[in-house]
DNA sequence: CTCGTAAATAAGAAACGTTCTCATTTAGAG
DNA sequence: CTCTAAATGAGAACGTTTCTTATTTACGAG
């Protein structure tokens, strides 16, 4: 209960942090994260337990950028936008999928539909006003 | 015009088998599509071309399963299925995103959006079926 | 036809993200 | 304290993708 506690459970700081953060983190984004407050945290670590986390529901995948896997620790199905400019990704909270669409899958494939992902990909704000000064 | 013309321009084989196909094929998979026909063709050569295709807006990605990049030759907008069990990706030709969807999320990032990606992840019916079998 | 040049390619090295292995450390029970 | 099981650190290993370099191809000029 005293703080040498920090010094155990990384797995908690992990799971805390992606609860808290709307980064939706790389392995290595929490790692760099957490690097300071944990100075002998193993990037192994963050990927076994983001693996962990991830087969137990407690944390999903929200698809690959640049090659790199991204996580977010919301897993209430939401809408996220993927920033080409800066490999930002943010929820869009009030899109949604219309509910519908899952029996017409599950109707159409005759298979079982688990979760679905919808992505929109563009250039957010920031990125788009830095493009203009240059241009 | 003859038949010897098929040893040059391996470029145009791969495009042509991502156009023709419905298997959204990963770089490895058009490899080993084309190898037969192209006995000397080079994995490199597939790389380098389904980029130069990407960036040109000819093919586009459909996202990563287990880690390895997948393709589609269709560039319309179309929503994708994913089977967990075997790794298909297969059209969802009669979904379709609400196009009014766009100009929410345009509002709500203040950004510009290119594309968006709809995937439905779940089992396809026939792993559907073999789970069944086994259990 | 021969030469020169630019594009396309093959082969393999290199880079990168991710997973695995194994020895060590930690937490907690007895 | 001792024992055991879980968690971790360090680095090796792995698979995918990109890069480098030399070679091959296409094609136009002389």
């Amino acid at each position: 209960m005293d703080s040498t506690t920090k010094q155990f459970r990384k797995r908690n700081a992990i799971l805390a942090y992606l609860r808290q953060t709307k980064e939706h983190p790389s392995a290595e984004m929490v790692f760099n994260h957490l690097k300071p407050e944990y100075p002998d945290l193993s990037l192994g670590t963050v990927y076994r337990n983001l693996s962990m986390f991830k087969n137990k529901g407690e944390i999903m995948s929200v698809g690959t950028v640049n090659g790199v896997e991204r996580f977010d620790g919301n897993t209430t199905p939401h809408v996220h936008f993927v920033c080409t400019g800066c490999d930002a990704i943010s929820d869009l909270p009030q899109i949604a999928v219309p509910e519908a669409l899952n029996q017409q899958v599950t109707q159409q494939t005759g298979g079982i539909i688990d979760t679905c992902q919808l992505t929109f990909v563009g250039t957010c704000q920031t990125c788009k006003e830095k493009k203009g000064q240059t241009a």
